[in-house]
DNA sequence: GTAATTTATTATCATATGTAAAGTGTTTTC
DNA sequence: GAAAACACTTTACATATGATAATAAATTAC
């Protein structure tokens, strides 16, 4: 739990009590290569931090498998529009690499706010963090060429390329695998 | 202030207390159509509640003038990424129309969670349903055509085509004048 | 109210990306 | 380790969108 509580402590402080509880609603989890973390259809109940490996949230939009988004390890996985309307997602969660998770029970956590003030706290932090990265992601996609795009998910996260299949890395980026590959022949 | 605690009362409950100490750090403002609520370059210190008009969030990017997003009456207008950074924004606020506005001091407020629990709580909603907002922004950029995000648009907010020109249309859906010119004739 | 400016449309041509199909290389399965 | 499945690239052609320019329509300024 101890890197769970590294990530936690970059957003604001928790008291030992508040780790304690939160220690009590999570558990580590082992999971396979290519398995779902999480399917399609069902509702988020579960707040996934990353311990080692990397995921992916996918859906598909007319039979074609679409990469939402890549998570890498020290950070944490949420299908926000499930977990905060309470509604199913559409989207599934799949590891790309044999991944150890922390999940971390969201109704408890939920419950938790009331009588840890600080953890109320903190995950407001981690969600306002998450709600810039939407922001740049939109600015992103709105304005950049898919050349662009590449390049700076490159950037970003270099190593994505060994990591993820291309599929996923093109369908992430808005564009097709053959429009991916034309875009890599360039360089 | 009224339209400000009904919208405030859709997300959660205030006190009395707290409604009074919000209407205290907030000032009621008129703008007058095309004029900067908040020009590029200021940091973000303010969260707006439209009463009356319609704003947009916009800012250049290589001379071209782009459209992030459009804000209508009974809603609030936020730069994210200013606001909970503390860095100045490259985006400015503009009013589309006459408008009327109230100015919710944000360091104000934040400085309130501490003494009022409730209006975190209820700023802390706010802001999640923004996520959710942004998720769904970045599936429909992501993988629709310019045509589907037109008609969406135009299902979602009928009246933004008599109330906003064109071109911040355009670029709100990621794309030339010209090219939305042409999705249009084809109805 | 007229002139000047801005906004929107249309046409033409260029470019980027999509689709489909074929071929090559890699991984998985038994 | 061979066969099958999958992933990636390349080519050819189709389509959507961009860029530019000309024109028309609407708005703004005086």
């Amino acid at each position: 739990m101890e890197e769970l509580f590294e990530y936690l402590a970059r957003y604001s402080p928790l008291s030992e009590g508040s780790k304690r509880a939160i220690a009590k609603i999570s558990q580590e989890l082992h999971i396979r290569k290519n398995s779902d973390l999480q399917p399609i259809g069902h509702t988020c109940k579960t707040i996934y931090f990353l311990k080692k490996g990397i995921a992916r949230i996918y859906y598909f939009k007319d039979d074609v498998d679409i990469t939402e988004s890549f998570s890498f390890e020290g950070h944490i996985v949420v299908r926000y529009e499930s977990l905060f309307t309470g509604k199913p997602s559409k989207k599934g969660i799949q590891m790309l690499e044999d991944s150890d998770v922390i999940a971390i029970n969201a109704s408890g956590l939920f419950k938790l706010y009331d009588r840890h003030r600080d953890i109320e706290r903190l995950f407001r932090n981690i969600f306002e963090a998450a709600l810039i990265d939407q922001v740049n992601r939109i600015e992103s996609l709105q304005f950049h060429t898919a050349d662009e795009r590449y390049k700076a998910l490159i950037k970003d996260a270099p190593d994505i390329i060994k990591r993820a299949p291309l599929k996923y890395i093109a369908s992430y980026l808005g564009i097709t695998p053959v429009s991916l590959s034309r875009i890599r022949s360039l360089r």
